[in-house]
DNA sequence: TTAATCACAGACAATTAGACTCTTTGATTA
DNA sequence: TAATCAAAGAGTCTAATTGTCTGTGATTAA
């Protein structure tokens, strides 16, 4: 039960597009010096970002990544979603609906998700 | 980022145990039969939940978990800190209590527990 | 047109954490 | 005294996380 790094890297990495207010591409050279953390690995993460439309990379040199249009409304929970997945973090195996412990489990995940909702990179710069 | 299966097996012993309203000790061999896991292993979680006074173990024949008192006040946050510990979800490293980032995740966190401290065993049966 | 610079992809390796099993010990009871 | 229980420790197996290595294709500057 712990968020991973992958998750901490990316929203680190939004964080720095966002506060770099230029629209010059900002390569993951950069971005993964700032973390202390390999490239690559890295380059795999904001891959992910870039496939759910939050970034746009762009090749060559001079490439990079930049924020998407309409970066402003990607709030924690789209980010958190794009590395951790979508579903549940608590796995029960499906005995119904109605399962009271279920309930309580997801009803808290919500709450959690509800907040995470509110919050944006935007707000944070 | 999941909550793990020996967190589902506690919650599930304690409910079992607060259901069958019965003051003699059942046995791991019963809950985790229940539950159809190893006894072995079941016994281990048990035993954390043993040393945190939530459930009182009984040596010896016929002996087994009994809950402890005052367990209708146990939520499902102690359990659940318990079996998996009481760290904080989002792993930083400690770059300061001012950082935005750790604000929001710590802060969204929180909602969760809050949510988690309100509903015990006793709500359920 | 060539060389440098970038993201992307896939295969792989290392590390860690989760989910167990096996076995022994010690307490309690019938 | 034998059976029945929990507790504890070592060890195993598996899956997920966290990376590395290498090659490919796009873009740009020289
Ligand atoms: S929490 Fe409910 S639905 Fe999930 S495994 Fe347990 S009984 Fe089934
Ligand atoms: S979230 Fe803040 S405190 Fe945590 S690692 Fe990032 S900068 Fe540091």
């Amino acid at each position: 039960m712990k968020f991973s790094k992958a998750t901490n890297y990316a929203l680190h990495s939004m964080l720095h597009l966002a506060a770099t207010k230029s629209n010059t591409p900002v390569g993951v050279q950069v971005l993964a010096k700032k973390q202390d953390i390999s490239p690559t690995y890295l380059s795999k993460i904001l891959t992910k970002l870039a496939k759910e439309g939050m970034i746009n990379s762009v090749s060559g040199a001079n490439g990079g990544y930049t924020l998407s249009h309409g970066w402003e409304s990607i709030s924690f929970l789209d980010i958190i979603h794009a590395i951790e997945g979508k579903s549940s973090l608590f796995a029960c195996y499906n005995h119904g609906p109605g399962c009271p412990i279920q309930k309580v489990m997801l009803n808290s995940e919500v709450k959690m998700e509800e907040e995470l909702k509110k919050y944006t990179i935007a707000d944070l710069i």
